[in-house]
DNA sequence: CGCATTTTTGATACACGTCAATCTCCGTGG
DNA sequence: CCACGGAGATTGACGTGTATCAAAAATGCG
């Protein structure tokens, strides 16, 4: 996993996709930042740099006039946040871990943003858009299906594994109480939907398995 | 409105923004495109440009699993859409006019989108996205109002003027149905919070003003 | 004028919110 | 090792805001 993959290759590591992913894999690990569960990433108007989430799923809030903070978005393995960084140096939203998660600075390496990479991660951003509005029609049970489905990644045995969030976060991205999570998230386990996944030698307990019918 | 406000500026156009300004109009007003409410704007998988919205909205749709249009996104004034026909060559959404609006293409003149301009966008977009899902928490009074906020601007009179969308808009944009749209937008016409605006000479039927208490 | 679409209104049903009590988990310190 | 305490999760009883269904009225358009 850490194995230093550019002292394997025989010729430069950008000849070849499979070697430039290991590559970059490897960089990745070097200057990745990991966080808990429930842990702040950034503060709105701080400043900082942008991120690319590596693993795990990341919840943006927004100071409401009354004070509160309001669930504004959510990032997934792939999205990158904070990117107003690039252009006011400062952070828009507040990002709180929903899982123990890892991110990389972005853009990777010295370069810059491309024109490419901004218009995919803007394309990716809206899709995520219509994807988080849809987190919030539809009966309770269909709400948190699809949640589910959007923070479950297909783990090695083909299984679909992933962290439950807080019922409090499930809650107010849902926009549902946090009883109603409560109730639906027992009739998935009941049914058989959702068994909780124990990793042999590690004490995180919001590991889930997640089996469609 | 339609004057060449060009030939007026005694110096160079650029030299203020005010004058920058006017000659932007001009040239927006040229290449403009208008559509109706309810109008097709584009459909998705077709080709075509992304364009700037100059006045009224527009609601983005997405494909359901089961054929459906979903609600999946929204654009007002100042907004950029179908960005992601610069990567992809074709749209992802389906765009319908919420209301009589201008569109102008985007970017402007033949010059290519900028990094900074992509990073305005995306911006915007983050923001657009924190305020839709808004719109889908709270009471039905509060959603429509949150609404109404979003597309009324406020106009010569300092009153905030807008069109209002077909109650199945509305009601497919907040998740309400379209019966609980109508008594809300009835209690907000009673109250006298929403009144309808008559333009002489002008046979548009939906445009109202909005004054909060 | 006549038809299709949209809006309005009323009566009833229900999914979820609210409130309150209890239970489980897990870190902490004696 | 166990008692303690706080945060979060669970469960039950009950209330309510909105969905649903149905029918009438208003609006838009050729």
């Amino acid at each position: 996993m850490m194995r230093n993959d550019l002292t394997d290759a025989k010729i430069s590591p950008f000849h070849y996709s499979a070697s430039r992913k290991r590559c970059q894999q490897h960089f990745e690990a070097c200057r990745t930042r990991s966080f808990h569960q429930g842990e702040q990433i950034y503060c709105a108007r701080a400043s900082g740099i942008s991120w690319r989430v590596i693993s795990g799923s990341i919840r943006l809030n927004r100071m409401a006039n009354d004070g509160g903070m309001l669930f504004a978005n959510l990032a997934v393995e792939g999205d990158v946040i904070g990117t107003e960084t690039l252009l006011m140096g400062r952070y828009e939203f507040l990002a709180v871990a929903l899982s123990d998660c890892e991110l990389a600075p972005w853009p990777e390496g010295s370069s810059s943003a491309s024109r490419d990479s901004l218009l995919r991660i803007l394309a990716a951003a809206e899709r995520r858009t219509a994807d988080v509005v849809a987190l919030r029609s539809g009966l309770a049970m269909d709400r948190v299906m699809r949640l589910i489905a959007m923070l479950a990644q297909r783990d090695e045995q083909a299984d679909f594994c992933f962290a439950l969030p807080k019922g409090q976060d499930i809650s107010e991205i849902t926009d549902l109480t946090k009883e109603t999570i409560s109730r639906t998230i027992s009739i998935l386990k009941q049914k058989g939907i959702l068994r909780k996944k124990v990793i042999p030698g590690q004490s995180i307990h919001r590991n889930y398995i997640f089996r469609e019918r």
